[in-house]
DNA sequence: TGTACATCAGTGAACGCGCGTTCACTGATGTAC
DNA sequence: TGTACATCAGTGAACGCGCGTTCACTGATGTAC
């Protein structure tokens, strides 16, 4: 393979230079979404404004608007892939403690990272159906990893994959609605935070707790008519 | 008390056709947003336009568009804690033929009233934080109704306030989950309608199941004697 | 290697548009007597 | 009861503003030879 008929250029300067600026305007979206409350509420000029270009840089990188906003899915998405991949080989198990710590550690990433998770709650129910569509994509990939991890153990490994399924559906929804109240809760709250994490850790626990008894159902349940 | 003195003067004529300019704008703020994606992303002209006045006449009724969200979330909530308030009276139990019944029952429900719904759950994390915070306020209020609805029963009677609460909080936030499930869904899906329902309802049964078997932490905070 | 041309990320002026809000108004409804 | 005045929900013109998008451009970087 010569560089002429090289699908894969090296990148140049200018690829790189670009590429700063994109992360610029993802960057600067970010911000001005959290100040602004949302990605349908904030203006194509105001992105641009806050990375520092002019608004018709902007064109250069995305078409508008919506498309920022699925790359920027993507973007943060990443990143928690990358950590969660990490957390994952750490913890094992589904013991009080593993819980606790996993819990634990998960809020301590969320308040690290307000501004993404923020993104990431809000246009999830947010005005773009595109972006939507793109949150729930990642929200069942993190589900799906979690029903592979599940599966290794007891009482998760007897059971029926759709089964599995649900209850990884409950734990991952448990965990959003966790983050969702910590981050509107805003900084300074220790005591509230606390609280909500310690609810949080006691709804997982109930779930395992019922995964442990849980009989799957003889016979499926009739469509209706 | 003569009509001179009290506080609570008949509606006259012009008061009540104010109620109805009021009413239809807020209708058209539903319908708008239903449209539009949020309550964000849409126009104080739209939404008069909509409903048929010039945009200086919603000035008569709501100072800005947050104040007409605030509205939107009371006139919404106040129609569905009805409609709850009498399903409580029918349906008790947690056995699991009543929670197919009372998941069903509330499918239905959330269909046929798909645009307050759908308000709801986009508003729940819109753009507006006043409007966030009525909206999880409302949810509270609904969590704190069946936290005392459960309480009537075993195996709830018998455990700590707060633990009952937990629960119903991960019960509200399995419902809210269903509701947004369904909403995203669009019409015309029975069978993927069908699995979501039939999901939400063995996750409920877990969680119950869960609860069953509950044993309250010995420890930090010991329930009183 | 040096040169001459091509590329293209970012610029800056310009546009038409819908927006929120102001203001003085109109005329139906309400009220005091 | 009838009359004269007050109220006020809804009107319509007007405003200045920020918006998304277009266009021709510039000059640094890339490439062919």
């Amino acid at each position: 393979m010569n560089t002429r008929t090289s699908t894969v250029r090296a990148p140049t300067l200018r690829d790189e230079r670009k590429q700063q600026t994109r992360q610029t305007l993802l960057d600067a979206a970010l911000e001005v979404a959290r100040r602004g409350g949302s990605l349908a509420s904030i203006s194509l000029r105001e992105v641009a404004r806050e990375a520092g270009v002019v608004p018709t840089a902007f064109y250069r990188h995305f078409r508008d608007m919506d498309e920022l906003g699925l790359a920027l899915v993507d973007d943060v998405c990443l990143r928690l892939r990358r950590i969660i991949r990490e957390a994952r080989t750490s913890a094992q198990g589904a013991t009080d403690v593993a819980i606790q710590s996993s819990v634990r550690g998960f809020v301590g990433y969320v308040l690290d990272n307000a501004r993404a998770f923020e993104f990431l709650t809000r246009e999830r129910f947010g005005a773009s159906r595109v972006v939507r569509e793109a949150v729930a994509r990642e929200i069942r990939y993190f589900s799906g990893e979690l029903a592979s991890d599940l599966r290794a153990a007891a009482p998760f490994s007897s059971m029926p994959g759709e089964d599995v399924a649900m209850i990884a559906d409950l734990v991952v929804h448990t965990v959003l609605n966790l983050t969702a109240d910590l981050l509107d809760l805003g900084e300074g709250q220790p005591v509230r935070e606390h609280e909500i994490t310690a609810r949080a850790v006691k709804q997982l626990r109930l779930i395992f707790l019922g995964a442990s008894q849980w009989r799957p159902e003889r016979g499926a349940v009739p469509p209706p008519e």
